[in-house]
RNA sequence: GCCGACUUAGCUCAAUUGGUAGAGCAACUGAAUCGUAAUCAGUAGGUUGCGGGUUCAAUUCCUGUAGUCGGCACCA
């Protein structure tokens, strides 16, 4: 297929290509707004770009409210459009035709007094769109594409413009692709956290409780005392200490950090009490630093590792909350490293490392690293001297190259005390995350005036690595529900093995024989006893999601074994109990990440 | 917070142009005792999120409010 270019070259792409896509979706936005303007002879055109697997265009209907009702009528014009295989022609302008041509349109007269290259149009029929390209010839080849959603959205994606309703859709050269485009969507649907957390009993709002206040229900409390303790022992192994700091502090506590400065519009409004306020804290790290400064450290203690699981509470704004992914209470996996300048490297070597070791036990593949620095035009948000913030980002930059990482920049994306290494993974409904992150801070030391001696007796000043490896314990249950679809890894299920006698009358005995044999051995077990046929107790089990059903039977009382299906798999398989015991306790020791695709 | 949509039984969903709520699953009761994803029958379950309005009559129309969802903005 051929492509013109901006230059007005004209190129030939293979269709199965991601640049292809990209083009064909830019085309289709361009068709959209082509559709809307003929239906909407008065709307106004911002933006209208590709995006991954889709493009979206912004639009001002002035008076105008479009609703998703409206998405099958343009998408009927849209089609009607394509099927007269309009030629794209590219023109190339002055910028004084240009701001003629475009004079009823202040949002694209805004973006082409910022263009310093040359202006091109491409038209399609009468309508004109100020485009650099590249697109494909002709609207023949748009076929497959539907129009998914509809939003609200600033202008240049600022909160003080005016908010254009974004219309969101999808483009592919065969209806094959799309098909399965749109699976996939649905698929992403059905691994939601909400609706699997739902299903299994993991969480539970309530109005009366308040919004962005989860509730962890008992299987959903098992996961969280799990892994609590899964990375408390991890953090042991590595030497860190573990405090507990209470959820309230001083005002004071956050002037003298910063945050009051930054983040007050962010946290719960302040209590008045007697001549003092208090904060319900958003975060733990001013706690951690008097702490550290409540005692005198050697610099043979440094790298000094304080650690704490802590409940944190942010008033983050109504339309960010999103099931247990944001919330206004979660728990913190945070830890403050205070160490020497010359440790830096190796502390975050240390922590990486421990990033990396963590998500292999849990089998994750799907994330990056992304090295977040500061806008240096924006001085309001960040602290410190600009030396200071080139030192700390090269020496980010420096470690990510001993580690042999892959890694992206993003501007902006810093901490207002320092530059920060994130892991950045993405959900099942498509948002990119922030699983993990270390952070480098050389403010809050300054700021709280913390010390070390130093090996000449001197006073020096640490630095601090802020680190958190599960982030909150609360977004890494949604991203591991959304992984692993509710099936949890053994180690992990609320439920580790469900026991079904075939008969009551003759094989219940041995299955409350095995029931508590099994607690003895510390496995979380159940036993079904009801009344239901076998079928019907295996589906429910299966359901739940719950790793080993075993059913028993004549057989396995007689035989002293027991016939396990694992979940997801029809195999059935018949062993002797202590082997049965032996095994699972392995997969929980090894915490075996059980693929069921591979099983099936 | 902003733009748009949605909210009906514990859960998933119905209810023709406004005529006063219905199904499946779950629960409960009974029968059936059965070898790997739904046995049969019965019972109960609802101020249709909440408040106000229009109407002889509102789940349905209008309005306010709360929550949820899709995005945007935000994310120490």
């Amino acid at each position: 297929m051929k492509v013109q270019q901006h230059d007005g070259s004209i190129i030939e792409m293979d269709k199965t290509s991601a640049e292809a896509l990209e083009v064909l979706n830019h085309s289709t936005s361009h068709l959209l707004a082509q559709a809307i303007t003929e239906l909407y002879p008065k709307a106004l055109f911002g933006f209208g770009p590709a995006i991954e697997n889709g493009f979206y265009y912004d639009i001002d209907f002035g008076d105008v409210t479009i609703t998703e009702n409206d998405l099958p009528l343009i998408e009927k014009k849209m089609k009607e459009l394509a099927g007269k295989d309009l030629r794209i022609v590219r023109e190339e302008l002055s910028k004084e035709q240009a701001l003629e041509l475009f004079k009823n349109n202040p949002y694209k007269v805004e973006l082409i007094k910022e263009i310093n290259e040359s202006i091109t149009t491409f038209k399609q029929g009468d309508f004109v769109d100020l485009c650099r390209g590249p697109h494909i010839m002709s609207t023949g080849l748009i076929k497959h594409f539907k129009l998914l959603s509809l939003a609200g959205a600033y202008w240049r994606g600022n909160s003080k413009n005016k908010q254009l309703t974004r219309i969101y859709g999808t483009s592919w050269y065969t209806a094959e692709d799309l098909n399965k485009w749109l699976e996939i969507l649905e698929e992403r649907k059905r691994r939601d956290h909400r609706i699997l957390g739902k299903q299994l009993g993991i969480f539970m709002y309530d109005d009366l409780v308040g919004k962005g206040l989860p509730m962890w229900l008992p299987n959903g409390f098992i996961v969280r005392r799990l892994l609590s303790d899964y990375i408390m022992d991890k953090e042991i192994a590595l030497g860190y200490k573990h405090v507990l700091t209470p959820c309230l502090g001083n005002i004071e506590l956050y002037k003298t950090s910063g945050h009051w400065a930054h983040y007050q519009k962010d946290m719960f409004p302040k209590m008045d009490v007697d001549n003092e306020s208090y904060v319900l804290r958003p975060m733990n790290c001013p706690h951690h630093m008097v702490m550290y400064r409540s005692a005198l450290h050697s610099y043979r203690e440094l790298p000094l590792r304080i650690a704490e699981i802590a409940a944190d509470f942010r008033f983050e704004a109504s339309g960010a909350l999103t099931g247990i992914e944001r919330t206004r209470a979660f728990y913190q996996n945070d830890s403050h490293i205070f160490c020497m300048p010359s440790q830096i490297g190796d502390v975050f070597k240390e922590v990486t490392k421990l990033i990396l070791d963590v998500y292999h036990d849990f089998g994750f593949q799907n994330y990056e690293f992304r090295l977040s620095l500061r806008d240096p035009n924006d001085t309001e948000k960040y602290f410190g001297n600009d030396d200071l913030w080139e030192k700390s980002e090269n020496q980010l930059r420096e470690v990510l190259k001993d580690l042999g990482v892959d890694y992206y920049e993003a501007i902006g994306e810093a901490a207002f005390y320092g530059p920060k290494l994130d892991v950045q993974v993405k959900s099942a409904i498509g948002h990119d995350v922030t699983l993990s992150t270390i952070q480098l801070d050389y403010q809050l030391p300054e700021r709280f005036e913390l010390t070390y001696i130093d090996e000449k007796g001197e006073k020096a000043r640490p630095v601090v690595v802020h680190r958190a490896i599960l982030g909150s314990l609360d977004r890494f249950i949604a991203f591991l529900i959304e992984e692993t679809k509710g099936a949890f890894p053994t180690w992990l299920a609320p439920v580790q093995v469900n026991l079904l006698p075939v008969n009551n009358d003759y094989h219940l005995e041995y299955a409350k024989e095995l029931l508590a044999k099994f607690k003895e051995a510390g496995l979380r077990v159940e036993l079904d006893d009801s009344n239901d046929k076998l079928g019907y107790r295996m589906r429910s089990s299966q359901m739940k999601k719950i790793p080993y059903t075993l059913v028993l039977g004549d057989h396995e009382r007689d035989d002293k074994t027991v016939t396990y299906r694992r979940f997801g798999v029809q195999e059935q398989i018949t062993v002797p109990v202590d082997e049965f015991l032996k095994l699972i306790k392995e997969e929980i020791k090894n915490k075996t990440y059980f693929n069921v695709e591979e099983k099936k």
